[in-house]
DNA sequence: ATGAAAGCGCTAACAC
DNA sequence: GTGTTAGCGCTTTCAT
């Protein structure tokens, strides 16, 4: 299983180069101090057999790491992939930004019912720090993390009593702009789909209740909807609501492939989008741009989402206190809710 | 920058027990003849002191290592992002059948100019093997380090004087069954849209031109284009494609994102699709459902991809010889394509 | 059943 | 300038 190849060594160059490998270290390290024509012999040689530093060994040594861990949660009942589009994106963008800044990332799928699965990434030394990529329904797991002083960083929504440093879009403001969005265009009963059970969906659902506030409408629990991520539940989910009474004309979501799934069970309803229901996305995928019609969404900076992420948990490390960030969002419309009403 | 976080370690534990380092370790790792006593002792203590073991040291004392690098290729003149829908869902599925294997993953963006920092990673004893996603334009220097007998498993297509294991779709049936599609449908003038300097794509390419082989078609070289996988590059040589004649009734494309362009492209060219056009995608990825029209497409099994790659990379490290390996592909019919012309 | 000691590959005082 | 030596945190003979 644990390929025993072997592999050249200091030892081995010191060896061939008739120097000590104390010698040979401090010409890797591009010591000053070492006779230039030692340096260039050595390295010369170092290059020529193919040889790398055993980082294992340098870092045991030198007690340091340039390891980040990228955790991401899943459910361990459903077994649920990786999959959701802004998370695979995310990843992709913190691994721009870790190399970007000379750092290792290690990706690693952990059951999100034992969090401290990736407590031990850091506490064995495999990482320094954690990139947590969503916080789910794990609040309080991620707050007992925290409590045990480890570098940490979550992406998503900041909640009150939070001992965790997150970072994450503007909920609040996310769901006050897309509620906000279907009202200017003249839409009177707006559907809240998400499940706030989760931070950021919370939050949002928080920003929606804000612009019907800000309208002078009265907020309707039976305009709060429970729709989970999962394309499939989420489905089935919209297509009982639509069966129980379609009497909204206005839907907010917390993800495009949500509302890619509402539009199609509003069509199974015989429903036309928008001319009789709008329907705003969240994020701003690039699959946005590719549905029919066109997703009017709320644009989550994912790129930047990346670096700040990575950023924070490098102030982190460097033993600096920091506060939670909220990165901003902002409208996009496309022809799912366009501007002025069809 | 290095956090010297004091961390527990098994001399606190030994102190604390009253015992040697040695029986920490052996109790730790199970062994069997430390009193059954002593060892729960010993399990508590470590437990209480949220003790994990250094795995660092562990992997060097014991010269073994568990972890894979997965390794995506990017362009250094226009730092191109993993963003690719498909590359983005095989590093999904990479971490999932790595994680369900015990191994952890070492995720790298690297440039492709310089593939050998890629076995650096290797070499300095960061991980014992590599998955590389994608071949791009490098089938050279990855025979180069194939050569070098590195641990390394690419997912792609399979080249003539290959020496480096490769994973992929069977990429001319693909060609074959899609332009076969289109053929059987009616259309006559089947455009091929990618760039043939990718080896997955010049095995598309052959499946082209067998179909139209079999379907007794002279092939025509104003029906190649040269299109590349980045979104809008694609568009731009697709509109100009378009501009230079509307000689064809069908595009066998190489992504669905490329697809999607295409669309986009032709009906801005004045043509419907289906009815004047018919559009084939490639990958199958869940946004071609979202599309209008939706894509018909090839799909590519993505979850194998990744359960397939980690497999065959096993086993070359165990010192197998481990061929290339080909997965089946099939069409998918969705609306931009229908069975039978429009 | 447990401890002492050596060593994995490397770096950094400290000598000379 | 370069060599000697002592560990980094762990596992494992070899003793006892």
């Amino acid at each position: 299983m644990n390929e025993p190849r072997k592999r050249v060594q200091m030892a081995d160059i010191a060896r061939l180069a008739g120097v000590s490998v104390s010698t040979v270290s401090r010409a890797l390290a591009g010591n000053p101090q070492i006779n230039a024509e030692t340096r260039e012999r050595v390295s010369q040689l170092a290059r020529s057999l193919n040889y790398t530093i055993n980082v294992g060994a340098q870092n045991l040594r030198l007690q340091k790491n340039q390891t980040i861990a990228v955790v991401v949660p899943y459910d361990a009942r459903v077994r649920q992939h990786i999959s959701d589009p802004f998370f695979l994106a995310l990843v992709g963008a913190l691994a721009d930004a870790l190399t970007d800044r000379g750092y290792d990332m290690l990706l690693s799928r952990v059951d999100a019912e034992s969090l401290d699965s990736a407590a031990a990434l850091v506490e064995g030394g495999k990482a320094i720090g954690l990139v947590i990529v969503g916080q789910w329904r794990h609040h309080d797991q991620l707050n007992e993390l925290a409590a045990r002083k480890l570098p940490l960083v979550v992406w998503g929504g900041q909640m009150p009593q939070q001992l965790y440093c997150s970072v994450g879009g503007d909920n609040v403001m996310g769901g006050l702009i897309a509620t906000r969005h279907l009202l200017q265009s003249g839409r009177r009963r707006v559907l809240f789909a998400g499940d706030a059970q989760l931070p950021e969906v919370y939050l949002r659902r928080e920003g929606w209740r804000q612009a019907l506030r800000e309208a002078g409408i009265a907020a309707d629990e039976s305009l709060e909807l429970v729709v989970p991520f999962e394309a499939i539940a989420a489905r089935t989910r919209l297509d009982e609501r639509c069966a129980a009474g379609l009497d909204f004309d206005g839907v907010v979501t917390c993800s495009d492939l949500m509302a890619v799934q509402a539009v199609q069970a509003l069509r199974a309803a015989g429903q036309r989008v928008p001319a009789d229901v709008a329907v705003v996305g969240y994020d701003d995928m690039p699959i946005a741009t590719y549905t029919e019609p066109a997703l009017t969404t709320v644009h989550q900076p994912v790129l930047m989402a990346g670096e700040e992420l990575v950023e924070a948990l490098l102030a982190l490390l460097r033993g600096e206190t920091v506060p939670p960030r909220t990165l901003p969002v902002h409208m996009v419309t496309r022809a799912s809710a366009p501007a002025a009403a069809a």
